[in-house]
DNA sequence: TTTTGACTTAAAGCCAACTTCAAGTATTAT
DNA sequence: ATAATACTTGAAGTTGGCTTTAAGTCAAAA
């Protein structure tokens, strides 16, 4: 599969993708004849699962070294298990921040939508900035 | 309260702080005769919104606009609540996204660690990048 | 066969959101 | 009184993550 198709099906720039194999995100595609990238399954799995975690917010760098790692063989499991381990935690805690933030603009668009009852109301007049 | 102060008891430093209200995230702080910036409940109350908004992600731009409506009265409710809307269901949509890379990263955390089933192993390999 | 369009590279440019710098004034501690 | 610290401003610099540009090769359609 040629990088014009990949990227329409993953909604990824072509430049994107080669700036991602660029810098080790992918391991280097393999080549046509004449120097053109042609993708396989496996390097679709990878796209895939790339998007996937650049969507939740882990950084490159570290998704650079997990990869790196499993190229490297079994011998680096561990360190990789912690990479992992380290960005689900960095993930959850912004979920949780993300959730707080959620009730917030839940409450102060039920303000805005006079669905609130007047206790209620009273109470988070209190506490509001804006 | 002084701006060092501000900036330790919420984690910003004092150059973000004066950035934010350089940019419109915070409404002008009082000064002192001398000038220097002197912060009030109402700042305080501020700073600590805008500090969980910008933790979930919302863009600096949203967050003005929909400040700007405020100090612009009563005739904005509509439009703020539409940007509140707005950035409610972006913030909805990375949540889930997030939720989904969370499930990915805990099934590799799990094959790393070998507390899988035989079964659950065998449907993991047969979907895996990395 | 020629032109149109996709591909290649390395390097420079861009954007959001800070962060640091330079140059100066004010306040606090000794 | 003087030195150290905290403040001021506007502007330039940094970082992460792309995105665009320049200059060129290649291949499928008219």
């Amino acid at each position: 599969m040629r990088i014009a198709e990949v990227s329409e099906k993953y909604d990824i720039s072509p430049d994107t993708l080669r700036y991602y194999e660029k810098v080790g995100l992918i391991p280097a595609v393999n080549r046509t004849g004449s120097g053109i990238r042609d993708y396989n399954e496996m390097d679709l799995k990878r796209i895939e699962f790339i998007k996937c975690m650049r969507n939740a917010g882990l950084p490159i760098e570290a998704l650079t070294e997990y990869i790196s790692l499993v190229l490297q063989g079994d011998q680096t499991i561990d360190a990789r298990k912690e990479i992992l381990k380290v960005q689900r935690e960095l993930l959850v805690t912004r979920m949780n921040e993300m959730q707080k933030t959620l009730q917030i603009l839940d409450t102060k668009i039920s303000v805005y939508e006079g669905t609130l009852l007047k206790k209620e109301k009273e109470m988070v007049q209190k506490d509001k900035a804006f």
